[in-house]
Formats: C-alpha cells, sequence, structure tokens
DNA sequence: GCGACAG
DNA sequence: ATCTTGTCGC
C-alpha cells in the first residue's frame, strides 16, 4: 500500500484522487500542545534520503526531540507527485517517535495542489493526523500582491475556493506560503503558523527540521530519536 | 501548442 | 533539493 517504487504517474495522479476523498479540511483538534515539523535532504546525486522530524512546544517554540532515519527513495522529484517521493521516508521517522505531537507541518504544499494532495495533504490522510503545508514557493493557485509589512497576508484561491494564504513572516521577504494539509482548516492553519513565526523566513517547525536534517546528513548527527538536550536550546 | 512546474 | 562566494541589509 506504500510502494511507491514502481509506481507510473497515471498511477499516481489515481492515487492522489483516491485519497483526497478522505480529505478532512476542518479543525479535528483546536488545543496543540506540540508541534511538528519534518523535512528530508540529500546529497546530489544519489538516492539515499535523510528526514527527520522534530517536535517542539506549541506556543512556545522550544525544541522537544527530534527523530532521524536514512533510507533510498526510488520515486524521482516530479512536480504534483512530491509526495511519492518523500512521504515514504517521513513515515519512518514518524513511526520512531514514541509519543505523537499534536499536528506535523511539512516542507511543501498541503491543498494548494491540482488534485488537493500535496505533501502535507498526503502524509496526513496516510496517517490520519493533523498537517500543514507550508511551501517556500507556490505550485497551484492565485493570490493578489500582499504588502510588505510583517505577517501580512493574502488569500490563495483556485477559483473561488479558497485553498491557504501567502503569508509574509519578515518585513520585506519573500512570504510563504500556508494551506492545510489534513484536518485542520485554511484559517487555523494560518493562524498556527503565524504562532511558529519568530524571527526567520521559515516557521520554527520545517526550519529546525530542516536543519537536523542537514546535520544528520553532513554525519554531525545520528539516526534515532533524541531528546534535545537544554544547552541546545540555550545557545541557539 | 506553449510555458510553468512544491522539493 | 544540492552545489557555491560574495554581498547587501537589518
Amino acid at each position: 500500500m506504500l510502494n511507491y517504487n514502481a509506481i507510473s504517474i497515471a498511477e499516481a495522479t489515481a492515487v492522489q484522487n483516491e485519497l483526497r476523498q478522505k480529505l478532512i479540511l476542518q479543525t479535528y483538534n483546536k488545543n496543540i500542545t506540540t508541534i511538528a515539523g519534518g523535512d528530508i535532504s540529500h546529497n546530489k546525486d544519489s538516492d539515499t534520503v535523510y528526514a527527520g522530524i522534530v517536535i517542539l512546544s506549541y506556543p512556545q517554540m522550544v525544541l522537544q526531540s527530534y527523530s532521524l532515519i536514512e533510507t533510498k527513495t526510488k520515486f524521482p522529484y516530479v512536480p504534483q507527485y512530491l509526495g511519492f517521493r518523500e512521504v515514504p521516508a517521513l513515515m519512518e521517522a514518524w513511526e520512531q517517535i514514541p509519543a505523537k505531537p499534536d499536528i506535523l507541518v511539512l516542507d511543501g504544499q498541503g491543498i494548494t495542489h491540482p488534485r488537493r494532495m500535496g505533501i502535507a495533504s498526503h502524509f496526513g490522510v496516510l496517517k490520519n493526523i493533523q498537517t500543514i503545508g507550508c511551501a517556500k514557493s507556490m505550485l497551484y493557485g492565485s493570490y493578489d500582491p500582499l504588502a510588505d509589512e510583517k505577517f501580512s497576508t493574502s488569500p490563495i484561491y483556485s477559483g473561488s475556493e479558497l485553498l491557504g494564504y501567502a503569508l509574509r513572516t519578515k518585513t520585506n521577504v519573500k512570504p510563504v506560503y500556508i494551506a492545510p494539509g489534513h484536518k485542520v482548516s485554511v484559517e487555523d492553519s494560518l493562524r498556527i503558523m503565524k504562532q511558529c513565526t519568530i524571527k526567520h523566513r521559515i516557521p520554527e517547525p520545517t526550519r529546525l527540521a530542516h536543519e537536523k536534517v542537514n546535520l544528520f546528513r553532513v554525519g554531525k548527527l545520528k539516526a534515532g530519536y533524541h531528546l534535545a538536550d537544554i544547552q541546545t536550546n540555550l545557545f541557539t
């Protein structure tokens, strides 16, 4: 059911349309205490991928723990089908976490996708958990220009359908694109991600996931589930 | 037909 | 995404 090795694009499209039927765009749990961020890293011409999920307290944004795994990916990067490349590895990292967080933020689209199946929706539906997509660039949908000030927003639409928001996380810096993945509303997705925005363009969950996964790739961190130590937080 | 195209 | 150096701005 999760063997995306020898799947064709046509089959992948069919899978996305199937998963779309299970999408829930209403907030399942409003009482968030922990939030996770997931990301993947890899070397230039290698099918080895380094996946990581970090868990932070919400809304304090203090790193609590993180899970790292190394595996292979067979599916290439194809726009609109990122989930087939990255979800299997992220699943492994997720399953290694003893106490699951309340919600997971992934680096990529949520329902801002032709079939509403960006990586965050893909993962969310398969695991039946709350997810949010936080992308650094647009894939699908349109939005009007937003003001230059921090926390300016502009709704992302597909026709008359509201899919997400462009969110300026820093003054005079390119916005990020927020959309529900699964089991969370558009408005709550935006509200939660604003809460995760401290001083960087990329909100804390995916920013820290990206940081950990790169340290892992270059050998500065090891595979496994780790509790964050106090020193890490004090000196970062 | 042509361009655009998450990571 | 990754590979890379300097450079501009807060």
